[in-house]
RNA sequence: GCUGACGUAGCUCAACUGGUAGAGCAGCUGAUUUGUAAUCAGCAGGUUAAGGGUUCGAGUCCCUUCGUCAGCUCCA
């Protein structure tokens, strides 16, 4: 009888009839034992529901297993709980604010009088395991505003939940032994199900992500699935530690910070600015052969052209504040480091009149600004205070956007993705809250990166609220070898700064218009870029890039004069090499070599010296080692060089 | 900027409740002349981040400043 059964369709287009009021679980059960066992959750209509809840008439319902991610957020969000319940056990008195999952793993977020220490988070782990053991059921309840403001009377962050709760919106409430929170789940059938996980750190954190309210003590954590996973997962942790560009950069001797000199501006020693002039060299061939021109502008402004770029309004909690000028100025004579470009390049544009035909002008230039970030969001090289941009600015005609949009990601897939082997993903950022100009102008702005976006076939995620304060921007976030994403290039569209500076070409028609801007940087900085490049090869650097590409290793004294004219004819074909002349043995240099991730070492004996070869050991291969003639050798590398190789030519 | 933790030789780390700063690596010197991931010995190296305070006495306790780290926020 059909009143007695609901139908739900399955993923596959099936239907499956069920007894009314039964519930996802229910559902798994009926597939088979099996699935009844792995399911985590049910997603009904798109929705992620708990298997405990009764099935409505005509959805569609997927059971979800530990193969799917929501499923995983779903674990997440439950050992968020289970951590809430441990610590309400051990600090009765703390508030509770959010307990969301993450990338990877959760948190939540804490109201007491004293912060986490690490012996806290100890004891409430092992508490943890006990809630686990104790297998409590996730229990959900559909409360009114009236009860639900009545249950969490004593949570305050709860409250302010509450009230912000829309009318219509349905609260419930979820119950796991002793612990009780307002959460819309859903969650897994009980703590028993969360078996693999670990608490990382703590931290403060503002309420709400607002840094006028006050601070909440938040507890991270990860869990997973299966041992496996979790152990996988702390590994990548170590091994995103190991490649800690401030570790590398100090072990390679690539960079430093100085502490007389300031936080946040980084010192290239000769390793890491031959790595910077390489990626320099590349990226100003790659542009030079596309029409850019280069330029080179003042690091110091009248402040005056900051106010009529806009920056001043809206930029200059970022910028340095300004500086009286010398004497015999005026009093009233201010000078600022420039935090960008634009300015300066668009005075360039405006120092002569300009044609239709000219467009679009490509203005390049890879040079120092200076942005005052706070301190505490400085981080080695990835987040500085002196930045080098691999800058420049595109005046063109509105027709012409699109054009140059396609160039511009023609340039990012030659230099991130063929040069560098990355995936890349492509972000669409809109206008945020503190900006310029009218909401015509960005309709308008937007609008032509979408299109260009669009007809150019690419995918491409909207960041709602991302862009720059002048206008719109594609984002280019890249992954790196173990994963984790980074954020360099970006191309940003501007429509206001051609405006505030009257900026004019002659058209067609013989009158004059305003020709409109692109921002973009391929690299972003070269500081953020080499950090990622250290991170990502883990110092190991192809070639190309290696600041010392081949280290000549005599074994004895005798062999000095031989492995001399060897690294001689290395250098000759534009390759950087010298010999370890120290007086140790060949055991000692090729330990000394892989440390320093030299790519190739050259060994010269007598045997080598008297054939005219060398012994080669590629960095990484271990004892494995080609002989070959010195010739031979070079030739191999040329090709790897001018190459740009991502493996090496010698295996 | 905010919260918390931290700051000892170039690097990694020691120094009991306050009692004269110590080791390994790196560096220098010498011996050794080495065949695929550390040869041996000796020497040198520090106003314990800076400044102030408490104390007979401070690396250790207190205050201020600077910096670093984990986050929040921000972002190339």
């Amino acid at each position: 009888m059909a009143a007695a059964e609901v139908r739900v369709t399955l993923p596959d287009g099936s239907e499956k009839r069920l007894p009314v009021g039964a519930t996802g679980a229910d559902l798994a059960q009926a597939i088979g034992p099996g699935l009844a066992k792995a399911a985590v959750a049910a997603r009904v209509d798109g929705q992620v529901w708990d298997l405990t809840r009764r099935l409505p008439d005509g959805v569609t319902v997927a059971i979800l297993t530990e193969r799917d991610r929501q499923a995983l957020d779903v674990l997440r969000h439950s050992s968020a709980h289970v951590l809430a319940t441990a610590v309400r056990q051990l600090f009765p008195h703390a508030k509770i604010g959010f307990g969301p999952p993450i990338e990877d793993g959760f948190y939540y977020d804490f109201e007491v009088p004293t912060p986490f220490t690490p012996e806290d988070l100890e004891r409430i782990e092992a508490k943890m395991h006990e809630v686990v053991r104790a297998d409590y059921p996730f229990v959900r309840e559909e409360v009114d505003r009236a009860e639900a403001k009545r249950r969490f009377a004593d949570d305050p962050l709860k409250l302010e939940r509450i009230e912000d709760l829309g009318p219509n919106e349905v609260i419930s409430v979820y119950t796991d032994g002793p612990f009780v929170d307002l959460c819309r789940g859903p969650h897994v059938a009980s703590t028993g199900k969360i078996k693999h996980f670990k608490l990382l750190h703590a931290a403060g954190a503002y309420w709400r992500g607002d840094e006028r309210r006050q601070m909440l003590q938040r507890i991270y954590g990860t869990a997973w699935f299966t041992k496996d996973d979790l152990e996988a997962y702390l590994r990548r942790l170590e091994e995103a530690k190991k490649r800690d560009h401030r570790l590398l950069g100090r072990q390679l001797d690539l960079f430093s910070i100085q502490e007389d000199v300031g936080p946040g501006l980084i010192f290239w020693h000769p390793k890491g600015a031959m790595m910077q002039f390489q990626l320099r060299r590349f990226i100003e061939d790659v542009i030079l052969e596309r029409g850019y021109q280069l330029v080179y502008t003042p690091n110091l402004t009248r402040e005056e052209l900051f106010l009529r770029s806009g920056h001043l309004p809206l930029y200059a909690a970022n910028q340095f504040p300004p500086m009286a000028a010398g004497e015999g100025e005026g009093e009233g004579v201010h000078y600022r480091v420039k935090p960008m470009n634009c300015p300066m390049h668009i005075l360039i544009y405006a120092a002569q009149q300009r044609s239709y035909r000219d467009l679009p002008i490509r203005l390049a230039e890879i040079a120092n600004v200076y942005r005052n970030e706070r301190s505490g969001t400085l981080h080695g090289m990835l987040r500085v205070r002196g930045l080098t941009m691999d800058d420049a600015h595109i005046f063109l005609r509105e027709d012409q956007i699109e054009q140059e949009i396609f160039q511009l990601l023609d340039i990012v897939e030659l230099v991130l993705g063929k040069t560098f082997g990355l995936s890349y993903r492509l972000d669409l950022a809109t206008r945020p809250e503190k900006k310029l100009g009218t909401d015509a102008t960005w309709d308008q702005a937007e609008r032509a990166l979408e299109q260009a976006l669009k007809h150019r076939g690419a995918t491409y995620r909207i960041d709602q609220g991302g862009g720059a304060f002048y206008g719109p921007k594609i984002d280019v976030k890249f992954n790196d070898a173990i994963g984790r994403e980074w954020q360099g290039a970006t191309i940003q569209l501007d429509f206001e700064q051609p405006e505030r500076f009257q900026l004019e070409y002659a058209g067609e028609d013989n009158r004059p218009h305003r020709p409109v801007m692109i921002h973009r940087a391929i690299y972003g900085t070269l500081e953020r870029f080499c950090g990622f490049l250290i991170e990502h090869f883990a110092g190991a650097f192809p070639l190309w890039l290696a600041p010392e590409q081949v280290r000549v290793l005599p074994i004895s004294d005798a062999q000095i004069p031989a492995a001399r004219a060897v690294q001689q004819q290395i250098a000759a074909a534009g390759l950087r090499a010298h010999v370890d002349e120290r007086n140790e043995t060949l055991n000692y240099k090729i330990r000394d070599g892989e440390t320093h991730k030299v790519p190739y070492m050259a060994v010269v004996g007598q045997r080598e010296a008297d054939a005219g070869t060398v012994a080669v050991r590629v960095r990484g291969a271990g004892q494995k080692q080609v002989v070959l003639p010195v010739a031979q050798f070079v030739a191999r590398l040329s090709e790897e060089l001018q190459t740009r190789a991502l493996v090496p030519a010698i295996r």
